[in-house]
DNA sequence: CGCGGCTTTGATGTTCATCAAGTAAAGTGG
DNA sequence: CCACTTTACTTGATGAACATCAAAGCCGCG
């Protein structure tokens, strides 16, 4: 959609261009430039479905998503909810043509679409790119199994505290923010029913630990969160 | 260990050379055939600590392992068991420099490492095998994911069904086997309480779907079994 | 303004962890 | 090799934690 400096792509100045591509060099990102989309979703949207076939490799430049499964009763998994510069595409990419689970908008979001083909290319010929691509999909997949870990070893309080915690401090970095997602799919994400975390909430209000108005929560008293999710 | 052919080093006719050094040359090959080991460790040794500092980059040979994280408490988390040929260096090996996990063998197991650095060296040089790595990783982590996926939708029945076909499918091939783990390893691994997993397995003993003599388990009717694993 | 989905709360029962007590098995040291 | 210790296994009883069901209020949206 730019176009001010007519000579230079838009993806020289990306800000993500530190992230993974800072080995390339402006040839190879001009490459990249002239094909990759940026493509807006809006909230609540699916970016991709599982089953579908993978031609891209997505990073999520703006916005929040979550991944998740579907069983076939309609009860949803959620395996992460992620904040930019994540990797969106999972590690499935590159070894079976076929996204392993779906993936939708939670806020507006934008996701940088670059053709599979053209970053195998690049690993080919870059071993120093390669090498870079290795270490943040690590991360990524390091990152959804850690957070599964802290899940399913806490009870069902210290489940909510934790994603509370997790709300507050790494995506929104304030005691005040607006839930991105349903009760519903908070019980999904931490494997309870959608009766209880309510019924937490409640209990949190109660206690003058948060404050709830609709989607939007105050985390009133952060260290009783914190005792409630370490000890839970 | 083996120096039959002296010209040619142990790597080069190595079952695993198709695994992920496909691309390498004969040259690479040899390179790291001088300076890797293959460690033997026997049931029940750990072969490194979540927290120690990564040098090597290992995969399994021979055996089977557990992969695990340790509470303050001394409780167990257990991430996966498995066999040949997985990686069982975990993703953090290219990001932090130190083990986030603690492995040890379940049975007595073959380890090869190769030191971390030269890997690095040999993906910045040759990129069919940076990619190879990336999709064998990408495996790697994905089956943690998902095998976790399957466990956390499950009720506590489910959850032994599943361990038990998991073992029996995967692992040994069989419907007889010899339990690598004990009652209270199977607890930590699909996150029940010890008492109940025993509990679990009497139930099924007295319903004729499996037989158990100590250790040792005869699944009797795979299809019940199968059943109460779909349905939980 | 009425419908459907999200939220809330209470009541109920199931599932599961915990505790306790006992047995079997596997090390350990003399 | 045996007495001793420790660890693994097993079962029952109990209560706590949690899911499920049901009913009602709320909110947004057509």
């Amino acid at each position: 959609m730019e176009s001010s400096d007519k000579n230079k792509c838009a993806c020289l100045s990306c800000d993500l261009r530190d992230l993974a591509f800072s080995s390339l060099t402006e040839g190879d990102i001009e490459k990249i430039c002239k094909e990759n989309h940026e493509v807006p979703y809006a909230r609540g949207e699916i970016i991709h479905n599982e089953g579908d076939k993978v031609t891209y490799f997505k990073y999520l430049k703006q916005g929040l998503v979550k991944m998740f499964k579907k069983a076939s009763n309609g009860d949803e998994q959620i395996i992460s909810i992620t904040r930019p510069f994540e990797f969106v595409s999972n590690s499935c990419v590159f070894t079976e043509g076929y996204y392993r689970y779906s993936l939708s908008a939670l806020e507006d979001s934008v996701v940088c679409c670059i053709r599979i083909e053209q970053i195998k290319e690049m690993v080919e010929k870059n071993g120093q790119f390669g090498l870079r691509l290795i270490t943040l999909l690590s991360q990524t997949s390091e990152k959804i199994i850690a957070q599964d870990l802290e899940i399913r070893h806490r009870n069902l309080a210290g489940r909510v505290a934790y994603v509370l915690e997790y709300f507050s401090r790494d995506i929104y970095h304030s005691k005040v923010f607006d839930l991105p997602v349903s009760r519903r799919e908070i019980a999904d994400f931490i494997s309870m029913s959608t009766a209880n975390v309510i019924r937490t909430f409640s209990e949190f209000k109660r206690d003058g630990i948060i404050n709830t108005y609709g989607r939007t929560i105050e985390i009133i008293d952060m260290e009783k969160l914190e005792v409630i999710s370490k000890r839970g």
